[in-house]
DNA sequence: GTGTGACTTTAAGTCCGTC
DNA sequence: GGACGGACTTAAAGTCACA
């Protein structure tokens, strides 16, 4: 059977999401409470969206992209979105 | 004096995201309405999202640009983000 | 066909802590 | 250094009526 793969899948996009975040976040020798404090969010919130635990909101992709030092849309393409 | 553009302007990229779906959604002739259905979210929360008016999360991005047939990496860079 | 205000429900996001 | 939990506050999602 073919793979589905058009139809919508919230749990693993916000996965794929947070595993972009992580990546450059470890490729760039940064900790999550580093990441967060550079952010301005929360440390347990930055681990949450890390895990793709949080429908994070458009504000904070671009606080974090900001504090990675990619744009917001290199997150999404990293994730295939 | 010089311009300070990476100083964060959150309502300023809100409307710049926003405008970025209004003028797709323009240019394939669709309604708010109609895009609201097609994305799954109520007309009158995507008439706030297009006016910058709601920090969407990222999960009513993927399925607006769904909708609109587009990448959500497409609406982010529209708006040079 | 869209803007807007008022509203309820849901979840984002914070802050404390432990493992 | 990160996962995970509880209790809490804030804000987004979502709905509706009306201009």
């Amino acid at each position: 059977m073919a793979r589905i793969s058009f139809l919508s899948d919230a749990n693993g996009d916000l996965r794929r999401i947070g595993s972009a975040i992580r990546e450059r976040r470890k490729a760039i020798g940064l900790s999550q409470e580093a990441l967060a404090d550079a952010a301005g969010i929360d440390r347990a919130h930055a681990g949450k969206i890390e895990r793709g635990e949080r429908n994070v909101t458009i504000l904070n992709i671009l606080r974090i992209a900001s504090a990675l030092g990619c744009r917001p849309s290199d997150l999404l393409m990293d994730s295939g979105l």
